[in-house]
DNA sequence: CTGAAAGCGCTTACAG
DNA sequence: CTGAAAGCGCTTACAG
């Protein structure tokens, strides 16, 4: 006489599983699942099937193990974000562009910062894929090669926000930095300026690379001497390094306008300019770059150029989708255009 | 004749998997995964063997699922995080905190925005809850209950920030909401100010009723009468929103100061002041909450109260450990205390 | 010290 | 239309 497999019909460990489901309704566990996910098999189930497992996977409670069905389909659902400085306001609006593309599909993002100097940083990329995430986004403007290649390496579809490496099957999508950049010197140079000062970026960055580069090129382009153009570059996109970069400039230049390559840097100059009584922009005119929020209010108000953020996340999402689907052209490069932003901290000199 | 096994010695489809490494080091599965996974078993393994199996890990890029390890094991080393206003930029700090001590341990962050008002909120959580995440950390002043209750179904260990809920086993980390409005009230009522406004956050978010429930109660007991201390509601922790109430406050009402439930709120006010010709401090004082970044250098510079949203990230992760080991004690609240920063938007009366 | 087996909870061809 | 089997890639008692 068979021992009757009682054990069967009673979850076990508080774990509501499909083969509880199943047992309930009475139905094997792959008809269960056939219900339940959204397969192609769903349409051919007969309704008083479907409500049997419905309503016992109701009466049980259950839930299903998604990496389970993960492991079984290949496919997590999962993307990453890679950012170095979620610190810096702009960041945020693009997480949460990316975000409201993919939550909608079934995507979670998972949110990952990456100091691009440290010496861990290939094995930390290595341990996120490891979880089979389905795409990534590079967030940051500091995402070295070897990065790249370790997503490479997974084959797992890759975008990289603000900078433009070209590879095969790398999308890419950033802002035209070269334009933000011209926008801010005509409006410096038809204000009558001469003397104009850079302060860059960290060169580590990709935006600060492009930055500079644009204002070395511009100036040159516009009949400036070098002498006249001097360049300071700041450690980071922070006030602090952009006060300290403005006190080195004005150690040895005396420019009527500085270009700054980040909102912060300028803030950093206005500081200096406060301390040492030089009147912005009556003496010193200066801008800033992104149009970080509320710099309307501040005294003086920056001009700057604005960036759109959150188009750059939407673009960017969306160009992981295509690479996901394999659908689309796989390289895509979306470049988005900066607006100019006139506001008091720039004048006739 | 038994045919050679002999599609086991290639990795199949491209992915090198456990059984390849075997293969290849001419070990089984099972001490593969004693030698590469950190188990209690690993010491026991001599050094030769470990040597080859490392061996032919490498040379055959081996990295593991590691969605197939929580599988086996119920462990996914992933924390959920949800956010309601990724855009308020002291969310931010939190997050950062929060990976910083959570990253280090191997744990990686969902991050998951939520309408607390959305019909699907409580689906929305437990998709999440589906992949078997180890904690969960609310980081939203805005939890409804439903979303505790989603988590306590799950009995996933919970952290919830910004919120004071009595639940067994729930952590919670604060501000010092009431510390806070009590350091700015006192510090009008010092400058003499007898007409003191409120302009509460939305009621829908724990910060708003609790920093609205002290202002009543502040000023009811330092002497005020309701007709002196006027309040008017915020639809959201925005500029906007802190202009729209301004406008409607200053229909009816006449104060000499403005306590602000938050700094954005507070940044509103001044839009209204400088259309309106109001001047201030001099005719009206205003007050802000949390201390976002650069409130310094705005026209005039704000007299608010600092939150240390570093510390609340900080100390939500290690709650969540605690909770996740199940070692320390639940239910643990830590409160933070916030700080009065004195600058220039207020003055005596 | 190492191997063989079972199983985590799903899904998916494949039969019937 | 439904079931039985195999398997995704790991880990973990359990033998030997």
């Amino acid at each position: 006489m068979p021992i009757p497999d009682a054990a069967e019909q009673f979850p076990r460990k508080g774990r509501v599983t499909l083969r509880d489901v199943a047992a309930l309704s009475g139905v094997h566990a792959s008809t269960v699942s056939k219900v339940l996910s959204a397969s192609s098999e769903t349409g051919r189930i007969p309704p008083v099937t479907v409500d049997r497992v419905l309503d016992a996977a109701r009466t049980l409670g259950y839930r299903p193990n998604l990496l389970a069905a993960s492991l079984r389909t290949s496919r997590s659902f999962a993307v990453g974000i890679i950012v170095t400085d979620i610190s810096n306001p702009t960041i945020p609006m693009a997480l949460l562009a990316i975000e409201k593309v993919l939550a909608p599909l079934g995507f979670i993002s998972v949110l990952a910062h990456v100091e691009p100097g440290s010496p861990s940083l290939v094995e930390d990329v290595n341990r996120l894929l490891d979880r089979q995430l389905d795409g990534m986004i590079l967030a940051s403007s500091a995402t070295p090669d070897i990065v790249l290649d370790a997503c490479a390496r997974a084959s797992v579809p890759t975008v990289l926000m603000f900078g433009l490496e070209r590879r095969p099957g790398l999308s890419a999508v950033i802002h035209d930095e070269r334009s933000g950049v011209a926008l801010l010197a005509d409006h410096l140079l038809s204000l009558g300026h001469r003397r104009i000062a850079h302060i860059a970026g960290p060169q580590a960055l990709s935006t600060g690379r492009s930055r500079h580069a644009a204002f070395l090129e511009i100036m040159a382009s516009a009949g400036l001497r070098q002498e006249e153009t001097p360049v300071e570059i700041a450690a980071a996109y922070t006030r602090e390094a952009g006060r300290a970069a403005c006190v080195r400039l004005l150690g040895s230049h005396r420019p009527t306008a500085i270009l700054a390559a980040h909102d912060l840097l300028a803030l950093g100059c206005l500081d200096v300019f406060r301390e040492c009584g030089v009147a912005c922009p009556a003496e010193i005119s200066v801008t800033g770059f992104d149009d970080i929020p509320n710099m309307d209010l501040i005294n003086p108000s920056l001009t700057t150029v604005r960036l759109d953020f959150e188009g750059l996340g939407n673009h960017a999402a969306h160009l992981l989708l295509n690479a996901i689907d394999g659908a689309a052209s796989e390289g895509d490069v979306a470049i988005l255009q900066p607006r100019l932003m006139v506001r008091g901290s720039t004048s006739a000199i």
